[in-house]
DNA sequence: ACAACTCTAACAGGCTTGTGTCAGGGCCGC
DNA sequence: GCGGCCCTGACACAAGCCTGTTAGAGTTGT
Protein backbone atom coordinates (compact mmCIF):
# COMPACT_ATOMS: atom_id res chain seq x y z
CA UNK A 1 0.00 0.00 0.00
CA UNK A 2 3.03 2.00 0.58
CA UNK A 3 6.47 2.08 -1.19
CA UNK A 4 9.62 2.33 0.30
CA UNK A 5 12.23 5.07 -1.16
CA UNK A 6 13.81 2.86 -3.53
CA UNK A 7 10.45 1.55 -5.23
CA UNK A 8 9.25 4.77 -5.11
CA UNK A 9 12.50 6.01 -7.05
CA UNK A 10 11.83 3.70 -9.89
CA UNK A 11 8.55 4.14 -10.00
CA UNK A 12 8.87 7.89 -10.49
CA UNK A 13 12.44 8.24 -12.38
CA UNK A 14 13.49 10.11 -9.64
CA UNK A 15 16.80 8.89 -7.74
CA UNK A 16 16.85 7.60 -4.22
CA UNK A 17 18.98 10.71 -3.55
CA UNK A 18 16.54 13.15 -5.18
CA UNK A 19 13.53 11.68 -3.11
CA UNK A 20 15.30 12.95 -0.21
CA UNK A 21 15.78 16.20 -1.54
CA UNK A 22 13.30 16.95 -2.23
CA UNK A 23 11.64 15.99 0.72
CA UNK A 24 13.94 18.27 2.45
CA UNK A 25 12.90 21.37 0.24
CA UNK A 26 9.11 20.65 1.81
CA UNK A 27 7.65 19.72 -1.34
CA UNK A 28 6.64 16.03 -1.15
CA UNK A 29 7.26 14.77 2.61
CA UNK A 30 5.90 11.26 2.32
CA UNK A 31 4.73 9.64 5.79
CA UNK A 32 6.95 7.74 7.92
CA UNK A 33 6.64 3.91 9.44
CA UNK A 34 7.46 3.19 13.00
CA UNK A 35 11.06 2.89 12.57
CA UNK A 36 11.85 5.61 10.38
CA UNK A 37 11.31 4.45 7.11
CA UNK A 38 9.86 6.68 4.65
CA UNK A 39 6.27 5.43 2.85
CA UNK A 40 5.66 7.50 -0.44
CA UNK A 41 1.24 6.63 -1.32
CA UNK A 42 -0.23 7.11 -4.40
CA UNK A 43 -0.73 10.39 -3.71
CA UNK A 44 2.78 11.39 -3.21
CA UNK A 45 3.91 9.38 -6.37
CA UNK A 46 1.51 11.58 -8.17
CA UNK A 47 3.31 14.41 -6.72
CA UNK A 48 6.26 13.43 -8.00
CA UNK A 49 5.65 12.81 -11.55
CA UNK A 50 3.70 16.10 -11.44
CA UNK A 51 6.53 17.59 -10.22
CA UNK A 52 9.00 16.68 -12.69
CA UNK A 53 6.55 17.34 -15.34
CA UNK A 54 6.62 20.82 -14.48
CA UNK A 55 10.01 21.80 -13.70
CA UNK A 56 10.57 19.72 -17.27
CA UNK A 57 7.91 21.72 -19.20
CA UNK A 58 8.22 25.27 -17.94
CA UNK A 59 12.04 25.02 -17.16
CA UNK A 60 12.00 25.33 -13.93
CA UNK A 61 14.39 24.46 -10.87
CA UNK A 62 13.46 22.86 -7.55
CA UNK A 63 15.02 25.61 -5.63
CA UNK A 64 12.22 28.19 -7.43
CA UNK A 65 9.31 25.90 -6.75
CA UNK A 66 10.58 25.58 -2.88
CA UNK A 67 10.70 29.20 -3.33
CA UNK A 68 7.37 29.82 -4.79
CA UNK A 69 6.33 27.12 -1.74
CA UNK A 70 7.85 29.46 0.82
CA UNK A 71 5.88 32.65 -1.04
CA UNK A 72 2.75 30.43 -0.28
CA UNK A 73 3.69 29.95 3.18
CA UNK A 74 4.96 33.42 4.55
CA UNK A 75 2.64 35.86 2.79
CA UNK A 76 4.07 38.71 4.34
CA UNK A 77 6.75 37.81 1.98
CA UNK A 78 4.73 37.44 -0.50
CA UNK A 79 3.16 40.69 -0.42
CA UNK A 80 6.52 42.43 0.66
CA UNK A 81 7.48 41.43 -3.11
CA UNK A 82 3.96 42.53 -4.42
CA UNK A 83 4.62 45.91 -2.88
CA UNK A 84 7.86 46.11 -4.91
CA UNK A 85 6.49 44.92 -8.12
CA UNK A 86 3.72 47.62 -8.02
CA UNK A 87 6.26 50.20 -6.82
CA UNK A 88 5.10 53.38 -8.66
CA UNK A 89 7.43 52.93 -12.56
CA UNK A 90 7.42 56.57 -13.23
CA UNK A 91 7.94 58.28 -10.11
CA UNK A 92 5.98 61.59 -9.32
CA UNK A 93 8.69 63.52 -11.14
CA UNK A 94 9.25 66.82 -8.60
CA UNK A 95 7.82 69.25 -10.97
CA UNK A 96 10.28 71.83 -9.86
CA UNK A 97 13.11 71.34 -8.18
CA UNK A 98 17.07 72.21 -10.10
CA UNK A 99 18.91 69.17 -11.12
CA UNK A 100 22.06 70.05 -9.37
CA UNK A 101 19.24 69.87 -6.22
CA UNK A 102 17.89 66.79 -7.15
CA UNK A 103 21.68 64.81 -7.17
CA UNK A 104 22.93 66.41 -4.06
CA UNK A 105 19.48 65.51 -2.26
CA UNK A 106 19.64 61.93 -3.23
CA UNK A 107 23.40 61.77 -2.36
CA UNK A 108 21.91 63.47 1.00
CA UNK A 109 19.43 60.56 1.32
CA UNK A 110 22.00 58.19 0.72
CA UNK A 111 24.00 59.46 3.52
CA UNK A 112 21.60 59.30 5.59
CA UNK A 113 19.84 55.96 5.11
CA UNK A 114 23.94 54.72 5.81
CA UNK A 115 23.47 55.92 8.82
CA UNK A 116 20.85 54.55 9.94
CA UNK A 117 21.92 51.15 8.27
CA UNK A 118 25.52 51.04 10.48
CA UNK B 1 17.56 65.22 -13.60
CA UNK B 2 19.18 61.78 -14.11
CA UNK B 3 22.07 60.06 -12.37
CA UNK B 4 24.73 57.76 -14.31
CA UNK B 5 25.53 54.85 -13.67
CA UNK B 6 28.38 55.65 -10.40
CA UNK B 7 26.55 58.55 -9.32
CA UNK B 8 23.47 55.86 -8.75
CA UNK B 9 26.02 53.70 -7.42
CA UNK B 10 27.14 55.43 -4.53
CA UNK B 11 23.59 57.11 -3.96
CA UNK B 12 22.02 53.39 -3.66
CA UNK B 13 24.69 51.50 -2.18
CA UNK B 14 25.12 49.33 -4.82
CA UNK B 15 28.52 48.59 -6.61
CA UNK B 16 28.18 49.84 -10.48
CA UNK B 17 28.60 46.09 -11.25
CA UNK B 18 25.82 44.97 -9.35
CA UNK B 19 23.41 47.90 -11.15
CA UNK B 20 24.36 46.23 -14.30
CA UNK B 21 23.43 42.92 -12.80
CA UNK B 22 20.33 43.75 -11.13
CA UNK B 23 19.32 45.42 -14.77
CA UNK B 24 20.20 42.33 -16.38
CA UNK B 25 17.85 40.39 -14.47
CA UNK B 26 14.86 42.74 -15.44
CA UNK B 27 14.27 44.05 -11.89
CA UNK B 28 15.86 48.01 -12.30
CA UNK B 29 15.81 48.92 -16.07
CA UNK B 30 17.37 52.41 -16.38
CA UNK B 31 16.35 54.82 -19.40
CA UNK B 32 19.53 55.06 -21.23
CA UNK B 33 21.03 58.23 -23.25
CA UNK B 34 21.54 58.48 -27.29
CA UNK B 35 25.22 57.06 -26.72
CA UNK B 36 23.88 54.22 -24.51
CA UNK B 37 24.63 55.60 -20.93
CA UNK B 38 22.18 54.79 -17.78
CA UNK B 39 20.10 57.17 -16.33
CA UNK B 40 18.66 56.33 -13.83
CA UNK B 41 16.16 58.53 -12.57
CA UNK B 42 14.18 59.16 -9.03
CA UNK B 43 12.05 56.43 -9.30
CA UNK B 44 14.94 53.88 -10.01
CA UNK B 45 16.94 55.26 -7.04
CA UNK B 46 13.67 54.51 -5.28
CA UNK B 47 13.18 51.05 -6.75
CA UNK B 48 17.01 50.05 -6.02
CA UNK B 49 16.27 51.50 -2.40
CA UNK B 50 13.51 49.21 -1.46
CA UNK B 51 15.02 46.05 -3.27
CA UNK B 52 18.22 46.78 -1.08
CA UNK B 53 15.37 46.62 1.95
CA UNK B 54 13.37 43.72 0.26
CA UNK B 55 16.37 41.69 0.15
CA UNK B 56 17.95 42.17 3.93
CA UNK B 57 15.02 42.13 5.76
CA UNK B 58 13.36 38.67 4.35
CA UNK B 59 16.35 37.36 3.34
CA UNK B 60 15.68 36.89 -0.39
CA UNK B 61 18.08 36.37 -3.23
CA UNK B 62 18.37 38.58 -6.36
CA UNK B 63 17.53 35.27 -8.65
CA UNK B 64 14.58 34.88 -5.82
CA UNK B 65 12.85 38.01 -6.78
CA UNK B 66 13.79 37.18 -10.68
CA UNK B 67 12.28 34.51 -10.13
CA UNK B 68 8.81 36.28 -8.80
CA UNK B 69 9.21 38.52 -11.64
CA UNK B 70 8.92 35.74 -13.97
CA UNK B 71 6.14 34.26 -12.16
CA UNK B 72 4.07 37.55 -12.57
CA UNK B 73 4.87 37.59 -16.65
CA UNK B 74 4.26 33.95 -17.56
CA UNK B 75 1.50 33.39 -15.99
CA UNK B 76 1.02 30.22 -17.46
CA UNK B 77 3.74 29.04 -14.90
CA UNK B 78 2.18 30.73 -12.05
CA UNK B 79 -0.71 28.58 -12.60
CA UNK B 80 0.97 25.94 -13.20
CA UNK B 81 2.56 25.73 -9.91
CA UNK B 82 -0.34 27.17 -8.47
CA UNK B 83 -2.04 23.80 -9.68
CA UNK B 84 0.80 21.65 -8.60
CA UNK B 85 0.79 23.06 -5.22
CA UNK B 86 -3.33 22.46 -4.30
CA UNK B 87 -2.97 18.98 -6.40
CA UNK B 88 -4.92 16.90 -3.60
CA UNK B 89 -2.56 15.99 -1.08
CA UNK B 90 -4.35 12.85 -0.16
CA UNK B 91 -4.83 10.91 -2.95
CA UNK B 92 -8.84 8.97 -3.55
CA UNK B 93 -7.11 5.98 -2.77
CA UNK B 94 -8.37 3.32 -5.20
CA UNK B 95 -10.53 1.51 -2.93
CA UNK B 96 -10.36 -2.37 -3.91
CA UNK B 97 -6.99 -2.84 -5.70
CA UNK B 98 -4.49 -5.55 -4.33
CA UNK B 99 -1.24 -3.83 -2.86
CA UNK B 100 0.98 -6.15 -5.23
CA UNK B 101 -1.11 -5.02 -8.50
CA UNK B 102 -0.96 -1.34 -7.26
CA UNK B 103 2.89 -1.49 -7.30
CA UNK B 104 3.16 -3.03 -10.30
CA UNK B 105 1.10 -0.60 -11.77
CA UNK B 106 3.37 2.23 -10.82
CA UNK B 107 5.98 0.31 -12.16
CA UNK B 108 4.52 0.02 -15.66
CA UNK B 109 3.50 3.80 -15.74
CA UNK B 110 7.18 4.42 -15.30
CA UNK B 111 8.62 2.10 -17.97
CA UNK B 112 5.97 3.82 -20.05
CA UNK B 113 6.78 7.19 -19.08
CA UNK B 114 10.57 6.77 -19.57
CA UNK B 115 10.08 5.27 -23.46
CA UNK B 116 7.86 8.56 -23.54
CA UNK B 117 10.88 10.35 -22.66
CA UNK B 118 13.64 8.53 -24.43
C1' DA C 1 20.02 -15.13 11.10
C1' DC C 2 21.32 -13.33 7.06
C1' DA C 3 20.94 -10.70 2.88
C1' DA C 4 19.01 -6.76 1.40
C1' DC C 5 17.09 -2.92 2.47
C1' DT C 6 16.61 1.77 5.25
C1' DC C 7 18.22 5.58 8.00
C1' DT C 8 21.38 9.93 8.78
C1' DA C 9 25.53 12.41 8.06
C1' DA C 10 29.27 13.64 5.50
C1' DC C 11 32.42 14.56 1.62
C1' DA C 12 33.16 15.45 -3.36
C1' DG C 13 32.72 17.11 -8.05
C1' DG C 14 30.35 19.93 -11.49
C1' DC C 15 27.54 23.69 -12.38
C1' DT C 16 25.46 28.21 -11.25
C1' DT C 17 25.40 32.84 -8.74
C1' DG C 18 27.23 36.91 -7.08
C1' DT C 19 30.77 40.12 -7.31
C1' DG C 20 35.20 42.26 -8.48
C1' DT C 21 38.37 43.55 -11.90
C1' DC C 22 40.47 44.41 -16.25
C1' DA C 23 40.80 45.51 -21.43
C1' DG C 24 39.58 47.86 -25.52
C1' DG C 25 36.84 51.35 -27.37
C1' DG C 26 33.51 55.29 -27.29
C1' DC C 27 31.50 59.72 -25.11
C1' DC C 28 31.48 64.23 -22.28
C1' DG C 29 32.66 68.50 -20.27
C1' DC C 30 35.81 71.89 -19.65
C1' DG D 1 41.47 67.62 -27.13
C1' DC D 2 42.36 65.46 -22.97
C1' DG D 3 41.19 63.36 -18.34
C1' DG D 4 37.60 61.04 -16.70
C1' DC D 5 33.57 59.13 -17.33
C1' DC D 6 30.67 55.16 -19.70
C1' DC D 7 29.92 51.03 -22.61
C1' DT D 8 30.28 45.71 -23.46
C1' DG D 9 32.59 41.49 -22.86
C1' DA D 10 35.48 38.50 -20.54
C1' DC D 11 38.09 36.12 -16.88
C1' DA D 12 38.38 34.94 -11.94
C1' DC D 13 37.15 33.28 -7.71
C1' DA D 14 34.23 32.37 -3.43
C1' DA D 15 29.97 30.51 -2.06
C1' DG D 16 26.10 27.84 -2.91
C1' DC D 17 23.23 24.28 -5.30
C1' DC D 18 22.55 19.68 -7.17
C1' DT D 19 23.64 15.06 -7.23
C1' DG D 20 26.23 10.88 -6.45
C1' DT D 21 28.67 8.11 -3.33
C1' DT D 22 30.27 6.21 0.86
C1' DA D 23 30.27 4.84 5.86
C1' DG D 24 28.24 3.22 10.07
C1' DA D 25 24.21 1.77 12.36
C1' DG D 26 19.46 0.00 12.45
C1' DT D 27 15.31 -2.78 10.28
C1' DT D 28 12.84 -6.28 7.68
C1' DG D 29 11.34 -10.39 5.48
C1' DT D 30 12.07 -15.04 4.63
Amino acid sequence: MALTINEAATATGWSPRMLRYVEQQGLVEPARSAAGYRLYGPAQLQRLRSLRALLETHGVELGDVGFALRLRRENELASALDGWFDEIPTAPEPPDLPAADERWLAFEQDKHQHLLNL
